[in-house]
DNA sequence: GCTTGACCTGGAGCGCGCTCCAGGTCCCAT
DNA sequence: ATGGGACCTGGAGCGCGCTCCAGGTCAAGC
């Protein structure tokens, strides 16, 4: 029974690919990863872990940058959990902006959408009644 | 009484940067815009409104190619209001997608904050009453 | 022994959406 | 007449986040 995860597994779980993940190794959002004697990487579970949190946090357009810190901020170990917290918080209210700024353009959006349907019924009216 | 826009007036408006405006209109996203005798743009009041529904579906990232098929759309006269209507409605679809998929990164991001909060809550438990 | 497939490396390249720049014109106020 | 400010042009450059590539290693199965 197998203790890690190999490249192939992960890229496939989180929908990245080799590519993307030795990029983000690269970029010091993963620690150097553990090598088997042949020099393939082994993924831990708490590398899969960390993948998912990540995942959650680039999927919802936080900075590379800003991923790394977080990441650098696990690996100097516990007494950087309230700095973690305020990360997370405050992309937390980041997003919630940027969710409220979305809804305020699909309003904008849907009467849009109300107008070219106006137009349409008027320009072609109830066909079992036509404008003489 | 003036009927008609300055390229400032307008990139101020939208907060937008007078490059970027000019990007559009390069880009197609925005008819080859009128000009004072002196060559200064002008921007009539329907270049406004489209400017509105532009970075409105810019904000929330309709790619500029796709734009530019919405504005050839309405170049192309009435007849092809039911395509820009489908075009709105897509976009909205997507929209709503995406919002849902930022609430469920939000929830888990959530998870990771009650985590953080309750280890805090472990190590400095209540100041009044320490562990022995 | 040979092929296949999964993975390795360093580094170049790309697509997007701007953003910046040099050098110029025009107009208005001092 | 001079200076400042708003604007013009074509084209180069940039930051981000990947993505691709050539050339190689290794392990397992036929």
């Amino acid at each position: 029974m197998r203790n890690y995860y190999t490249p192939g597994e992960v890229a496939e779980r989180f929908d990245l690919t080799l590519d993307t993940l030795r990029y983000y190794e690269k970029a010091g959002l993963l620690r150097r990863v553990d090598r088997s004697p042949s020099g393939h990487r082994r993924y831990r579970s708490d590398d899969v872990e960390l993948l998912n949190m990540i995942r959650c946090l680039r999927d919802t357009d936080m900075p590379i940058a800003r991923l790394r810190e977080f990441a650098e901020l696990i690996r100097e170990g516990d007494h950087t959990v309230p700095d973690r917290l305020r990360m997370l918080q405050s992309h937390q209210e980041r997003l919630n902006e940027r969710i409220a700024e979305m809804r305020a353009c699909q309003a904008v959006i849907e009467h849009k959408i109300d107008y070219y349907l106006g137009v349409l019924a008027e320009s072609s009216p109830d066909p079992l009644k036509e404008t003489p």
